[in-house]
DNA sequence: TTGAATGCAAAATGTTTGCACCCGG
DNA sequence: CCGGGTGCAAACATTTTGCATTCAA
């Protein structure tokens, strides 16, 4: 289901971090945030979808360029999954691992601590630092990895 | 620079698999499973740029055709980054980690056995068989990851 | 008022498909 | 020969861009 964004006290942070940069406030913004947290992970095209029951004429142009600005501003995140659209999601929702069957194309969800000691030795040896609600995992699931 | 297919003995058995598949041998699938493999790793585009060095005529839609062919017959293998097109490379090549930089857009690679806690904890606890080649970790480098 | 943001249409990518012709076996 | 494979063109899917209009501040 996914994590709502409240109208309240996290509505007035964002909109005064967005003018705080010289960005305008419009209702497509704000519906596409909504739409983002109420769906957990959707691609643009659905997110489109699920404005449009509220805003029927917004453009799906917008909605790029929204997502874009939000993800800028860090209120919003994308992941790729093997085949087509991205999928975004607030930051704020549980962080996991995704991981994606190359074979059926299913998606399950791992606990981060799984991948801690990865997280850990990337940034000993090479200073990279891991974004765990982005990291992919390609293989194949129990059902498909019955050889 | 990767590692180029031997026209030798390594031709002879994959040329065998396919005819033991009903698949018949074409100039365009030698050329393209050469081309991936001299790349290393390399993009549709890159390699039919790269095919047609050879074979001026070679269409494109062959060439995804045949990836497709070649991959289902294991010869070949393609990871996503998060931008654009897939990279394709032989399973031969030394499986390697990528590091896609989520700010620069730079790929590093990391040897796979900094990930060998999290494959054999996921085949513990969820069955799921990791495929190393096509591992992807989204994070900063250390150059961007200067905060 | 004023320029940032939107909607629309068209272009740019990346990938797939239908079909007539060609060629490997 | 014969059916799988190729080239070509057109369709598709996704994302980006130019531009006139609109609206938040």
């Amino acid at each position: 289901m996914g994590r709502s964004v409240p109208g309240g006290a996290l509505g007035a942070e964002w909109q005064a971090q967005l003018r705080a940069r010289g960005y305008r406030l419009t209702p497509q913004r704000q519906l596409v945030l909504e739409a983002v947290g109420e769906l957990g992970h959707a691609t643009p095209e659905e997110i489109v979808t699920a404005v449009r029951r509220t805003a029927s004429g917004i453009n799906i142009s917008t909605v790029y360029r929204t997502l874009e600005l939000l993800e800028e501003l860090g209120l919003v995140d994308h992941t790729h999954f093997g085949h087509g659209a991205p999928m975004y999601s607030v930051p704020t929702d549980d962080k996991h691992v995704h991981l994606v069957c190359r074979d059926c194309g299913g998606i399950e969800e791992a606990p981060p601590s799984v991948v801690d000691p990865v997280v850990r030795e990337l940034a000993a040896t090479l200073g990279f630092t891991v974004d765990v609600g982005h990291f992919a995992v390609f293989g194949l699931c129990r059902a498909c990895g019955q050889s």
